[in-house]
DNA sequence: TATAATTTTTAGACTAATCTAAATTATTTT
DNA sequence: AAAATAATTTAGATTAGTCTAAAAATTATA
């Protein structure tokens, strides 16, 4: 097993990792973790140890597979958490980052699975962001508008492209805001108006005017 | 704030120092933290340092107001968190312990008091064990028939007093087990059968035969 | 009430994670 | 390509939590 330190420097590790093939500089790790370099050239030899890294000194690291999949349940934990605090206990999307940190690391895969069966199998967190399976599969997100979902796609709220304030308090009202989980449960032709579904909880009929400004990502199956 | 370790030793002090007014020997944290003498009284010092408990040497600690606060909200959070494992992740009562003594030591008030209105406020954990509330004030439990529960009452099924084969796969089928809450929803004078509510999820109607036979804690107002 | 047994504390050591300062290696500049 | 600069690593120290073994204090016993 990691330690709650050696879990943070995997993750912190992969998020840096995500698009360069390049080694990661311990400097740039140091930064990230507000730490100190030498504390990170420590790390990296206890991680190189336990093979989650291959560590070159002074050339900056790589992850292993074995790394890649601890990083990858680390986030798929953050994430569903996530998922949880915005939608079970009603947190905004900008509030639950700090409390996952912390439940990231809480050790039972039971846990996760009946989490995950709990919010109903997302596919995203309230960023955006997606959710790796429990194989570390991830899908990527795509944006698109609200009136072009199809029926019942789902996707989360990320964005708007009107910024009028009968607009914005229109959707406070409506009980919407970013980082909630939208799925389409009918379309109607003749206006093109939708029923949404928000949260998985709240039903809500909208117009196409509304529908049209609002940024929804969804995931492209992969 | 404590660490992880201290959070530990602060709940076990309390736990053995619930009934007797006696001071808490080294020994006796010793072995319920699994730890040496030695150790214990290294932390005891540090602990005393914060006054949370008084230390006398040689002749064991008490908990101080401040370490008895600290305590039961460390046992509201576990207790809290126990309940979402049983009612939202449908665990068995007797497999939660584990993950919520991880639980219990994630830091955010309003974490907890989000929790807290998810579960709708629940009074006992699913081993009838009380919640402290915010406050740490504690109502003491009861135990009674679920047949002697009146309207609107609600409780947690501690035991049976009946063991046939048949009697428990009823409650195996029905989804009634230890640990789950029971609120009363209407009694039916006629057969003195009754509707409950499991969980605060399922509804079901039961007959006074059946009634009669579980083991219901109920907290008394104090 | 001395002595034996038990408990508790102290002393010294270890590991994980961190730091600062010095030494080493790599990179950039002229 | 040699010198200057920047990044990285090593060395040595610190804190929290733990241990073992020895010393000290308390409690039990004969």
């Amino acid at each position: 097993m990691n330690t709650f330190t050696e879990e943070n420097y995997i993750k912190c590790i992969y998020m840096l990792a995500a698009g360069t093939p390049e080694g990661i500089t311990t400097s740039a790790i140091a930064g990230a973790m507000k730490t100190k370099s030498a504390t990170v050239t420590d790390m990296l030899k206890k991680l190189s140890d336990k093979s989650l890294v291959k560590y070159e000194k002074y050339y900056g690291v790589k992850m292993t597979d074995k790394g890649k999949k601890i990083a990858l349940q680390i986030i798929r934990k953050h994430r569903l958490w996530e998922v949880f605090l915005v939608e079970a206990l009603n947190f905004k999307w900008d509030e639950v980052h700090v409390i996952a940190e912390q439940l990231e690391h809480i050790q039972s895969e039971e846990l996760i699975e009946r989490l995950d069966k709990f919010l109903e199998h997302p596919k995203m967190d309230p960023h955006g962001d997606p959710i790796p399976d429990n194989n570390g599969k991830i899908y990527t997100a795509h944006l698109t508008l609200l009136s072009q979902l199809k029926h019942k796609e789902a996707g989360v709220i990320s964005g708007v492209s009107e910024h009028s304030p009968s607009f914005l308090q229109y959707l406070e009202k409506s009980g919407m805001s970013l980082g909630n989980t939208i799925q389409v449960m009918e379309k109607h032709e003749f206006d093109q108006s939708i029923n949404i579904r928000i949260n998985r909880k709240k039903n809500l009929h909208i117009s196409n005017d509304i529908a049209k400004n609002i940024l929804i990502k969804t995931e492209d199956a992969k």
